[in-house]
DNA sequence: TGTGTTGTAATTAATTAAGTTACATCTTAA
DNA sequence: TTAAGATGTAACTTAATTAATTACAACACA
């Protein structure tokens, strides 16, 4: 299994609002052309960017504009703002607790299973939008 | 979306297999006593974790056995044995190429996903079946 | 007031995980 | 030689999630 594909849907959104701003107006229609999916589904990845206040969204005419500078926005910050359940791995829900390894597998493993997403949350953290803005160029 | 719990099965499976060398056949059946799972579960991962050369599973009689040293198992290694699509991030399907954010938003993201997946990977492999064994006890 | 947009709910189809049943095949011991 | 117990694997089921889609109330502005 994987993270969906909102967090790449994000990304490229935030690059086109970036991209377009003061040319198109970035309805959600117009970013469903460029992303090319249904306009529902921008609608609801606008919503939760704009809860996150990466952006703003005017209700009523339209359109979505940043709320930051590029330069404060990182792969994590969208991370964190489209995907809710965030744990990298799922877990046996119910090991044996009267096996002396069924007792303690929790206490061993969850820490390294920690110590890997934060490498991972590292990684995207290390990467804002206005350096994939200079590399689209 | 999350990687399945087989990663966690699999690695308490291995630990088992471990602690109960000798004193107990670590058949299906007593390790899914252990997990608290179905035995069709465990012998799936069993199977996975015998193609890629970390156990022996005598078939027939049954009983698993570790077929490497446990400090030359990592977490990494039982992670690339059991989980098959290994992407991090789903991604959208088709960007529209006659945009110039939709042409290009592969070639900027993917080395950034890339990077994030080294980054847990790393992670994983930073850790040996046999620390877990140490601090299980 | 009419047009176009957002926000959100509801429905559907496709995918996957995990549990379960079933059974052919294999190994050993009686 | 056969019976018991185990593996390997297929098939089916249930539940969860993604993504697409339809629908519509609420909103802003010309």
């Amino acid at each position: 299994m994987q993270y969906s594909s909102r967090f790449s849907i994000a990304t490229h959104v935030l690059l086109a609002i970036y991209t377009f701003d003061g040319q198109y107006k970035c309805t959600s229609r117009f970013l469903a052309e460029s992303v090319n999916v249904n306009p529902v589904i921008i609608r609801n990845i606008l919503s939760k960017l704009q809860k996150e206040g990466l952006i703003y969204v005017a209700s009523g005419i339209g359109g979505a504009k940043l709320a930051k500078d590029p330069k404060e926005i990182s792969l994590l910050d969208i991370f964190h703002a489209v995907e809710e359940k965030e744990d990298l791995f799922r877990f046996h829900e119910h090991p044996n607790p009267d096996c002396p390894v069924g007792k303690n597998i929790h206490k061993v493993l969850d820490p390294r299973i920690d110590h890997a997403k934060k490498a991972m949350e590292a990684s995207l953290a290390s990467t804002t939008l206005s350096q994939l803005i200079k590399e689209l160029a």
